[in-house]
DNA sequence: GAAGTTTGTCCGAATTTTCGGATTTCCCTT
DNA sequence: AAGGGAAATCCGAAAATTCGGACAAACTTC
């Protein structure tokens, strides 16, 4: 499930110290020792949050935030920031960082807090998943001809009808209430063939 | 939208102070000054979060907690602890608190931590909403005879095209793709008929 | 209030769909 | 390898649906 965090560390020890960590708890590390490895593991769809440090040589925690909110804006961030540099904490917050960690960080404390980020990922792309759902599926039987419309639910029905019955015809045909000709007849004009799941045909595509 | 907080502290001088914080943020802070009076708030449709005190008289921390469980065991419940009381604090999120806060506290660290577990409590309140969305639009078109089933599009699909068309027939007939007269038949046999202008016609049944 | 539309219904012939029966080809079990 | 059963097709008569035409009642509009 979600419970990849990649992470962007320059401190090799560091580093190894937290992907141990991590495993002991089931985490899932993905260590990176600064943001261009890291780079191409950021994606909208990356299952997981990011625990990036703050100040690394080339590109620092900014740099990461800042390409991240470009390709997820709802992609957790959390920074690890020097000892009780709250004002840079501050920022980070504001920047949209998801949550920040002072350095000699108890590792109880960043496991829960990556917890709350994997959580929140997970919400995120749950909704995601849903809204997507919900409006193909009414985009799809919208508009067009009764006919087109009429057919378009049909198929549908016989679609499901048929998977149910893990593509049994005659069993599909008495679940729909129908003799098992009339269902073939429907399955032939609505070109919905099902011989598919005998003599193993391979799908063609 | 969700910003509310439920307050739970006996320390009224304390409580005040969170209030204010909050307001200043633009939350909506609801104080109470123990369980017994924020019990009747606490319910699974409870659009915000929980900020508790963990040391109090009657009921503690872990006494709300667990009561929440009961209603919604989704709804964030952060806890406040004493000064760097970490068993408490490692006990209070495992038994399912969404985080904790020591008690003297950082003001910008207590807003970041509520705003999170709103957008948590958001957001799982989306995902049951959009859940129960999807699984009631499918629920009601899933099983029963074919007829049945495809005399439920028919209606949805006729009815939407009416309602479009705002009543009119042969607008919607043509919409449709149909000669006005078969619509005419598919609404008498799916008894969708609007007949009602006409001579007052007593229907059989 | 008269002319022009639109609505709700009815007909009936042309067309489509249904569905029982029959047949052949497979798959599965024994 | 044989037998049982389901899959996939083909037929054709019975039943249902479509759709143009027709009509009276109800509405607009001028």
């Amino acid at each position: 499930m979600t419970r990849k965090v990649l992470i962007i560390e320059d401190d090799a020890a560091l580093r190894a110290s937290i992907v141990q960590t991590l495993e002991l708890e089931d985490l899932e590390p993905i260590p990176t020792s600064g943001f261009t490895q890291a780079r191409r593991s950021i994606r909208s769809n990356f299952k997981g949050v990011i625990l990036s440090d703050i100040k690394m040589p080339d590109y620092d925690g900014f740099d990461v935030l800042r390409f991240v909110q470009t390709r997820d804006p709802d992609l957790p961030v959390v920074l690890l920031t020097g000892y009780s540099d709250v004002p840079t904490a501050m920022r980070a917050i504001k920047e949209g960082a998801y949550d920040y960690l002072e350095k000699p960080c108890d590792p109880g404390r960043l496991i829960d807090t990556l917890r709350r980020g994997l959580e929140h990922r997970k919400l995120v792309l749950e909704n995601r998943a849903y809204r997507h759902e919900l409006d193909t599926r009414q985009a799809s039987a919208q508009s067009g001809t009764l006919a087109e419309q009429l057919e378009n639910s049909e198929r549908q029905i016989l679609e499901r009808a048929l998977s149910d019955e893990n593509g049994k015809v005659s069993k599909a045909a008495k679940r729909l209430g129908i003799p098992r000709n009339t269902l073939y007849d429907r399955m032939t004009r609505l070109r919905l063939v099902a011989k598919s799941f005998r003599s193993g045909d391979a799908d063609d595509e």
